[in-house]
DNA sequence: CTGAAAGCGCTAACAC
DNA sequence: GTGTTAGCGCTTTCAG
């Protein structure tokens, strides 16, 4: 049988005050007589009285909810941003609902729906497609949106990232400037558009440097190893084979190195390759993955203030115009890219 | 300004149908005349009304709400748990409140009460002490709990983990039948019981074979790489250095390599290591990692089951006796041990 | 400072 | 089949 939950009113009996007393002592103490605090205090914690944050939803129009949307919770490049966002959260008194679309744009449908219907206060999302207008719809409904590193093309939305396309841009430079020049890039999702930018600073290097691009060399991983497993076998096969990669994540980098190695070609002397993220294991001494550091940390912490900003000043007149805030990169040369070791800022 | 979401009673109006009508449609759709069904349908898609979930759960006293407490999300061993919870979850319409405690049980007790107030429907726990009673704070409430490969010595609450003991004894075992005599194991948290039962398993293996445990060979790696860092430092440099570790769970053998690494010993060469759970990376070619495989899926789809099916016999006059569900573990035997390339089951 | 009344949006029981 | 009436547990007016 279901438990009886106690309720305000059983803690007004017991107190012998009016239940507007009790919801005055929990939301407003200050406005209290100090003895009938104190009493109606010592009577909630005897019964173990938890208000209930649906009926209070229920008149305050605020869960005390926000809801963070990722593509796939196993890349270690969010744990990190999880946790920051977690952290700040419960620093509000806010719940954390998690939603891990796995990549499949109807899961994404469906957790907007769910977010609605539960009426979180806000939402941070990581893994909008270039043509969603997920923001659009909750924003409609009165729920605040964070984009997080991702964007669609035509968006008005808050927007907090890295400097994606200079990342791109870095990373391929430091392979042309160690000799590189036929350097393949592994792309992310489509429609992704963290992959879209560090492409296209992976052209803007290219072209810089004068190196004509080869379209063959560029080639979709979709953030999956099985598929980056087959496009780097193939890739690794050719006659003219890359001899490095730029990848659009660790994952796939990693993924790719793994390749290499089966196929027999050893890492950094046969092949460089550079990923993105700086995931916690890429500075492992047995990995050693030269990568794009894009602090997640930091990002994760400039997103979820944003959020709680846009949150609290919810009752303000007019809406805060839309911020963007591109966080810088950098670049950490480690073993998988062959030369000194040196990090760019 | 706040948007003044649309209600059943809009619907409704807009409909030319009562209000319960469309509460129907919602919730019962079959009693409901299909003509009327259809246009009611039509209204809600117009208005794009969605029932709030706290109106509901007021009412219902179910919030479709379910709690994951786990200690440490950038641990590479939760992640895909999360993501077969979350799953299962919204499978059944439930959304996943993510707990993160960041091994503090102050903030375990933080949760607990968020928890409560938000009238989860029910919770699992990856993160108790072995003296914790978080679970008796939630089955008093009414909330449904299962714990998580962690349980406190005192407990009569559904449990589902793996055989830690076995996994210890089996790694242990291995080692010493790989020649090893000096075997030093790195403990997790000194309340977790997963680190305790691996102890277990640990000082067994010794025993059966006539090896007197050497005290001073068990450590604290405390879950954290820093701590890791420190003992294993201290343990290397001795005169009588261990040949081997076994370590109780892979991130800290991770950190124990990256530590040997550094102070000039070769893995497995000079020092052989073995880690437990069998996180992703740990089959990386550049990686290697020998360890206990505790597969992971599998107990978080346990787990999420074993709580749903208490969630939906909630109204059953007895309760379902404690459940006890303990899987296999496997020895994955890589790289960072040393030897032949074999598992055993 | 405290109490009484109203109502948030919905479902559950019972009428019609 | 459909409409009506209560009431879930709380906050918010507004009186005392």
């Amino acid at each position: 049988m279901r438990k009886k939950n106690v309720t305000i009113k059983d803690v007004a009996l017991k107190a012998g005050v009016s239940f507007k007393t009790v919801s005055n002592v929990v939301n407003n103490p200050s406005i209290v007589k100090l003895f009938t605090r104190k009493r109606v205090l010592q009577v909630i914690r005897d019964l173990d009285y938890r208000p209930s944050a649906a009926a209070r939803a229920l008149v305050t129009h605020s869960r005390r909810l926000i809801s963070l949307i990722i593509s796939d919770v196993t890349n270690p490049a969010y744990p990190e941003m999880i946790e920051v966002i977690a952290w700040l959260a419960r620093q509000k008194g806010f719940m954390l609902l998690l939603c891990n679309t796995g990549r499949d744009p109807d899961e994404e449908n469906n957790y907007l729906d769910l977010i609605s219907e539960q009426q979180a206060d806000g939402v941070i999302i990581a893994c909008s497609n270039i043509d969603s207008n997920s923001a659009d719809i909750l924003t409609k409904r009165g729920i605040k949106v964070v984009l997080f590193n991702r964007r669609p093309f035509k968006y008005s939305v808050h927007y907090v990232g890295v400097d994606n396309e200079g990342g791109g841009y870095a990373a391929t430079n430091h392979l042309i400037k160690m000799g590189h020049r036929h350097i393949a890039f592994i792309r992310g999702a489509i429609k992704a558009s963290t992959s879209f930018e560090r492409e296209q600073g992976y052209r803007r290097a290219l072209s810089d440097n004068s190196i004509p691009v080869d379209e063959s060399l560029i080639v979709l991983g979709d953030y999956r190893a099985e598929e980056v497993s087959r496009v780097s076998t193939e890739l690794l096969k050719r006659e003219d084979r890359p001899s490095a990669i730029f990848a659009a994540n660790d994952v796939m980098a990693l993924a790719a190195i793994d390749t290499a190695n089966q196929s027999g070609l050893r890492v950094p002397e046969d092949l460089a390759i550079i990923g993105f993220d700086d995931i916690p294991i890429a500075s492992n001494s047995m990995v050693g993955l030269s990568t794009v550091r894009s602090n997640i940390r930091s990002l994760a912490e400039e997103a979820a203030k944003l959020l709680f900003e846009l949150i609290e000043n919810a009752e303000h007149p007019y809406p805060i115009p839309p911020v963007e805030k591109i966080l810088p990169v950098s670049l950490q040369i480690r073993r998988t890219c062959g030369g000194s070791i040196y990090n760019i800022e």
